[in-house]
DNA sequence: TTTTGAGTTGTTCGA
DNA sequence: GTCGAACAACTCAAA
């Protein structure tokens, strides 16, 4: 069983029917849910609590794309605990004032909750403790998040990694992660009396979704935010494209990749479900299985790896990892992060991306790191500009993925990638989209021109209607990267 | 302490 | 069309 770390209050004579407050964050599941687990078996009555807390300090406020999921992931979450006779209470405040108050109004003995990493979060979390601990309740945290703690793997003088494949290797040393827990089969649910306490609120209160306008409709065609479309997700992926992940995760045309990236920012799904159901569909597989399974769990480790860096480094989405980069001689340039905001940068493959994130509210990785590399490289833009960007956009932008995604490709980051690799939009085009099926698909500017010009179409023929210029020649920004990287040095 | 091998995802150029 | 080298050194992790 996944180890708990107990801060423990005196128990009390006749104690066991004092409720345990299930404090939900970024695990909205029922399954591998180790404090929803621990609380089943605590024998005590069970209370499900969010807190909308917007007001702690420190704390990113989630950002646009990732609201919309948050309220169907809550949703979700209620109806699915409404189904087992119990519900979700949502709150509003700052967590540390909120979980005090809950335990007196409902006169809980405990409350359990699935650890986070950001240094903001640790810190409510702790704050969270010292007061329980001065209320006599007792507090178990529990990973529900990662496949191994961030402190677990260490160096062999015993510090942090910075280089991944080493991470990876004393990871795999550390052995095979925990198996995922089934749901409980027996929640026996507190019957929440109108008590004194704080006052739950509707979700429709905490306005996560978008209204005038609404631009949510791309993301509610494109995806089922929660605990089932997740299982459903990792269940398709593990079925129809995981035989082919090696090969064809590279090609945004095709839907090849997991797709478990927002259902895991949330905790719709954890990573240990993600990992042995992989393992699992990899086994029944033929030949080569174990070529793709290896694939697709190494980016589970880049996920891990990224934890481990924000652990260590709770300022990663606004510092360097790298100081000498602080001398980078970003350029000021708002015309140019418009267009490449909007995709209308004159690169279709580029532009692409960028619609559709601002469609579905995600993008393909492969695309990811081209729009990344152009903003950083071609632009000369600080990535921190980006990471903005893509934290109000995404529909998984967290605070560990994003910003040392982010640090990698702009070469400021932990094991990054070398400056003068810089992608060349038109050849990644016609590399990994080569019927320009991706492109045709989300810039219909583009729909007539042949696969042989889609990624350059300033080869087509004279201006094509609507689509912009390029704002920027690949080789004269290539050598303009080359030179301002090269000073660093 | 010093040494040594290694390090996600690329592009261009010239032979 | 294909191939190897250059693009740079630097830092990490382990022996």
């Amino acid at each position: 069983m996944v180890e708990a770390r107990t801060m423990t209050g005196n128990m009390q004579p006749g104690d066991e029917a004092r409720p345990v407050i299930v404090w939900f964050r970024d695990d909205l599941r029922l399954s591998d849910n180790p404090a929803l687990r621990a609380a089943a078996q605590s024998g005590r009555p069970i209370v499900c609590v969010f807190i909308h807390d917007e007001e702690s300090e420190g704390l990113r406020p989630v950002g646009g794309a990732a609201r919309w999921w948050l309220h169907g992931s809550l949703q979700k979450l209620d109806a699915t605990l409404g189904d087992r006779g119990g519900r979700l209470s949502i709150y509003a405040g700052a967590a540390a004032t909120v979980v005090p108050r809950l335990v007196e109004g409902f006169h809980a003995g405990a409350v359990f909750w699935n650890r986070r990493y950001g240094a903001a979060e640790r810190k409510v979390d702790e704050a969270v403790k010292t007061a329980l601990k001065a209320q006599q309740i007792e507090a178990s945290s529990f990973n529900g998040h990662l496949l191994y703690e961030p402190w677990s793997i260490r160096t062999k003088a015993g510090g942090p990694f910075r280089v991944f494949s080493a991470f990876w290797r004393a990871a795999h040393d550390a052995g095979e992660p925990e198996p995922p827990a089934p749901v409980p089969s027996k929640l026996r649910f507190f019957k929440e009396p109108d008590m004194g306490g704080p006052r739950p609120v509707a979700l429709a209160d905490l306005a996560l979704e978008p209204s005038a306008p609404d631009w949510a409709g791309g993301m509610r065609s494109a995806w089922q935010p929660g605990e089932a479309g997740a299982q459903a997700q990792l269940e398709r992926f593990a079925d129809e494209h995981l035989a082919n992940y090696a090969d064809c995760r590279d090609y945004p045309g095709r839907s090849s990749t997991s797709r478990l990236s927002p259902y895991l920012r949330f905790g719709n799904i954890s990573p240990r479900q993600a990992w042995h159901v992989a393992n699992a569909a990899a086994g029944a597989g033929g030949h080569g299985a174990s070529r793709n399974l290896e694939k697709f769990q190494f980016e589970l480790g880049w996920r891990e790896f990224s934890y481990h860096l924000l652990y260590y480094n709770s300022d990663m989405a606004v510092r360097n990892l790298q100081p000498k980069f602080d001398a980078m001689p970003w350029r000021d340039d708002t015309n140019a992060l418009k267009a490449w905001q909007q995709g209308r940068t004159g690169y279709p493959i580029v532009d692409a991306g960028m619609r559709e994130l601002w469609d579905t509210g995600w993008m393909h990785n492969r695309v990811r790191m081209v729009v990344a590399s152009f903003l950083v490289k071609h632009l000369l833009i600080d990535w921190r500009q980006g990471e903005m960007w893509f934290w109000d956009t995404l529909v998984d932008a967290d605070s560990a993925n994003n910003p040392a995604n982010w640090q990698w490709v702009a070469g400021s980051g932990a094991d990054a990638a070398p400056y003068f690799r810089i992608f060349n939009p038109v050849l990644q085009g016609e590399k990994f989209d080569p019927q320009g099926n991706y492109v045709r698909r989300w810039v219909p500017e583009l729909a007539d021109i042949p696969p042989s010009v889609i990624h350059r179409p300033w080869e087509a023929g004279p201006d094509i209607a609507g689509y912009p210029v390029r704002i920027v020649e690949h080789g004269e920004a290539r050598r303009r990267a080359l030179e301002a990287y090269g000073d660093l040095a």
